[in-house]
DNA sequence: AAACCGGGGTT
DNA sequence: AACCCAGGTTT
């Protein structure tokens, strides 16, 4: 590529910045690293419109770390149901209590300190010292790799390992050294309100004649895309125990998708057998189920809700459930499929 | 390096 | 149905 665009690539976005981006959100401009932290952890892999109310609602709740960090968890998880990437929401309860007690409440204000937080990468780490420390980090999201790759027509994949420090590196020469904090927040807001992925607006764009894909009409072919695995099966099936007054779970564990939300007893296989089940469960005394789907990115659920009303709970006693009156489920965090079960059952 | 981790909007 | 979103951690 010349260096004359690559001078130029910057000036240009910063111009386009000052007299024409008008994009808004709750967390532009703040300088409070809790917040803009906040904001950082709920948008990974996280549409803005989506993680807006959470961040408000975040914000709200726990104004400060120390708040955050002395608050029930089970109503954090509770207000972060829905968001998805449930990690997330551990990682950034870890930090809070960890800046809390460990940090004196103050935010780490240097890159390698930021990166070593629980839930902070080098995206995360990059957007948090450059929007509220002013160091000069170049924040590489999707939106980052998509400009640049269709403005240098970069053939390298983020995908791999050479591809994703050639980009991490123009990226890195790109950014102005004395606004960085407002040319990352230019150049994610060009690819979010100009170069987007599907029909971009090349004719609003403060680059369309240094953009080398344009230039060869080639925007399409950038940037170059992950190849995408089909989705992977998972049959659960869910035993609902419950008394008149009570409903009996299981908090998920292990590496697995939920984790640390509640479902009921699982049995994860194709065919539900005799022997999977509890003893006192007999196949035949099993209702048809409740069958209810969700498709994520990666895996296909399918849930077979099975109840199973009881008159005592005494033959619960080796599964180990947690047991909750079905008047304080609404202070339990669950993923959707489970909230979508109890939607469709009123009644119990 | 590759696998894994949700949920949803847009086209 | 495909794409992809202000990515990060674990194996």
């Amino acid at each position: 590529m010349k260096n004359a665009d690559l001078s130029a690539f910057s000036s240009l976005l910063m111009a386009w910045n000052r007299n024409f981006n008008r994009r808004a959100m709750p967390w532009k401009g703040i300088k409070d690293p809790y917040k803009i932290w906040m904001s950082e952890i709920i948008l990974q892999q996280t549409r803005v419109d989506q993680g807006e109310k959470y961040y408000t609602d975040f914000i709200a709740s726990y104004p400060t770390i120390s708040q955050l960090a002395n608050a029930n968890e089970e109503d954090v998880f509770r207000k972060w149901q829905g968001l998805g990437y449930y990690n997330r929401c551990r990682n950034m309860i870890v930090t809070a209590k960890f800046i809390h007690t460990e940090n004196d409440a103050i935010f780490p204000d240097d890159y390698d300190s930021i990166l070593a937080l629980k839930g902070v990468g080098e995206y995360t780490a990059a957007a948090i010292s450059s929007f509220a420390f002013n160091l000069p980090y170049a924040v590489v999201d999707g939106n980052v790799v998509r400009v640049l790759s269709r403005v240098f027509s970069l053939h390298a994949s983020y995908f791999d390992a050479t591809g994703k420090k050639a980009i991490q590196a123009l990226a890195q020469t790109l950014i102005d050294k004395k606004e960085p904090g407002k040319y990352n927040q230019a150049i994610m807001d060009l690819g979010a309100t100009i170069c987007k992925p599907q029909q971009p607006d090349c004719s609003s764009c403060p680059l369309t004649l240094i953009c080398q894909a344009r230039l060869t009409d080639s925007i399409a072919s950038f940037p170059i895309k992950k190849e995408r695995k089909p989705l992977k099966e998972r049959p659960f099936h869910f035993l609902v125990f419950h008394t008149t007054s009570t409903i009996y779970l299981t908090k998920r564990s292990g590496n697995d998708i939920w984790k640390d939300l509640h479902t009921f007893y699982c049995i994860e296989t194709e065919k539900l057998t005799q022997k999977l089940l509890p003893d006192f469960i007999n196949t035949r005394e099993l209702n048809k189920p409740l069958v209810l789907t969700q498709i994520l990115s990666h895996q296909k659920i399918t849930g077979y809700f099975y109840l199973i009303p009881l008159q005592t709970a005494t033959s619960l006693k080796s599964l180990n459930l947690i047991s909750v009156k079905k008047t304080a489920i609404n202070k339990i965090a669950f993923p959707k499929l489970i909230l979508s079960f109890f939607e469709n059952n009123q009644y119990l």
